[in-house]
DNA sequence: GCCAATCATCAAAACGTTTCGATAGCCAGT
DNA sequence: ACTGGCTATCGAAACGTTTTGATGATTGGC
């Protein structure tokens, strides 16, 4: 397009002043006369200066952008449930940093040398792994961080927003005992962070406490549909078949309503199912799937700004901030349906 | 955390050589001897030297970053509908960005002089405005742009991925005659972009075509439930009542659908309803809205790829890529329900 | 055993800002 | 008339890279 970017030395020229009276007109660092700072408007009006966001950041040492990691990786490709989970924390975040408007950078992978690295004063790292490795990688860059939930290996890392997971999985395990479930078992992901690691360890505090023996398993929160079914139908057919799953996600659910209805088996009649988190796939099967929204909008909100507060030297927190994920009781897990 | 960052010059130094070398070392760009490229590499390792992204781009001159503009302002706060809307669309761009290895960056209020400004080699502006004046400023600068959506004064803008509402707009008013509609309104939204001027002239044509009398009014598709409500008693009170609407949005759909209960019209039988976007809120409704999906996911593949096409210099494409919107028939223009 | 070509490296000049010490002009106080 | 203290401006030095012309050192052809 314009043969070549205007320069804060075309305005200086121009308005016939040196380029730190013009630099100085626009930071306001120094006094300029009015009939100066005049001068240099106009002149920098006229040629339609912008000021080179590189050279600023490399002088100041800041860019005003902050960087976001969102941690499993196969969130980009996934599922249906991952898609929705992807898409809240990413909308949230860009929301709230565009109310304060501030610019968020979605970095690609820190690790590729292909990828040109970024200009961050401070990122995000959403759901880290167990001593998860970007978190660590951004650590020893110096980059502030703060994290929304916890690596969960590294829970002195008060710089985070956690979600209080021992309140509502403990409420929704007294709620399937209450809807008459006597044998719960807890399904899992896979992936190695707070979300499969922190519920997983309530459930068996939990069964430690009233005395019943826990049923645990893993099921992977990336298969798919068929590898799910298959998965169910092993489950749904064993001789010791429990009155109450809750499994990782809300596909993964609907995939096991769908295998129970096959083999005759009512949801949530002869079995209660619930998910660890909410999605689409909860609110429109039939019948609808209890599930633990983990309210990203609130969690995004919270850790954009804790990200300020760190930004603006406030001392670091004597430890993370809490948000209630929220309980959405439906038909699976009703006796009877209301 | 660390007290300076490390340098090229320290790197260079540590390896006992020039800091050209360094560079080359890491960029290929000239032949360097094995040996020497091992002490270099060692040194950078051992000292964690990361080139700091600020200097580099002000000296190529690229940043390897894309911005991101989201034009309907109120889209950030928001009613449902335009959440959803909000997180598909930055959700898929995003996705599309991270599985190219390049940085996205959502960028805030270009105008507000006090917001620092982005370095991107270029932008995707999304869902612009009538002669929008973001898209000249970025145009203005210089800044290779993509547009998701035209700008609907600026058809000639063939970098642009476009939605193809003739089609599915005519294909809707038609399901809606074969159910039985025969005065249909089109309340459009009030936000001037393609999204509501386009289908508003797909109907004013079909109108004319098959000669029937056009009737349309607006509805902001930022309406609260209450005032979108009292809009709804007064249309569906009208002596002249049509039989079926088609409305901005699947909240407002929602909302008719609650007032015409109240009012004890029968929806569908004997009110057809419609939405001209999908989301949450035409799912879930009772009887679910039938709305035409805007297929955000591949309208953000096209618009990265078509920006990577532009980044890599391909030729101007004689005409805006052209996307389908997904209908998505639903019960409140089934009559007799299925 | 010399000339040209190739190879590996270096030094210096950008890139466009911000920052800061220096300076010229001016006025008030002695 | 000289000093001291403002005010408005300038000049130059960074910030950390990439790029490129120049320069020794090594090779190969004759």
């Amino acid at each position: 397009m314009s043969s070549r970017a205007v320069t804060i030395r075309d305005v200086a020229e121009r308005a016939q002043v040196s380029i730190s009276t013009v630099s100085h007109t626009f930071s306001g660092s120094r006094p300029i006369s009015a009939q100066t700072r005049e001068r240099v408007l106009a002149a920098a009006r006229e040629l339609g200066y912008d000021a080179n966001p590189s050279a600023r950041s490399l002088r100041t040492g800041r860019s005003g952008l902050i960087g976001l990691f969102l941690r499993p990786r196969y969130a980009v490709a996934g599922t249906p449930d991952r898609a929705e989970t992807f898409n809240r924390l990413v909308g949230s975040v860009a929301t709230e940093m565009l109310r304060r408007k501030t610019g968020l950078i979605h970095v690609p992978d820190l690790h590729d040398p292909a990828v040109a690295s970024v200009p961050m004063d401070g990122c995000l790292v959403a759901h880290p792994y167990g001593s998860d490795e970007v978190l660590a990688e951004v650590q020893r860059r110096g980059i502030p961080t703060v994290t929304v939930e916890e690596d969960p290996d590294r829970p002195e890392l008060a710089w985070a927003v956690r979600l209080d997971y021992p309140r509502v999985v403990t409420g929704l395990l007294e709620h399937l005992r209450e809807q008459g479930a006597r044998e719960i078992t807890l399904l899992s992901g896979t992936e190695d962070n707070a979300w499969n690691r922190r519920p997983r360890q309530t459930y068996l505090d939990w069964c430690a406490r009233i005395g019943i023996r826990p049923r645990t398993g893993l099921l992977s929160e990336g298969l798919s549909g068929e590898e799910t079914a298959a998965r169910a139908r092993e489950l749904l057919t064993a001789a010791d078949r429990p009155d109450a799953f809750v499994v990782c996600t809300c596909d993964s659910a609907a995939v096991f309503v769908k295998v129970a209805a096959e083999l005759g088996i009512g949801v949530p009649g002869e079995l209660l199912l619930a998910a660890l988190t909410d999605s689409e796939h909860g609110r429109v099967a039939n019948p609808r799937i209890t599930a633990m929204d983990l309210n990203h909008e609130v969690l995004a909100e919270q850790a954009v700004e804790l990200m300020f507060a760190r930004l603006s030297r406030a001392a670091e927190p004597k430890e993370p901030v809490t948000v209630d994920p929220v309980l959405r009781l439906r038909e699976s897990t009703a006796r009877p349906p209301h």
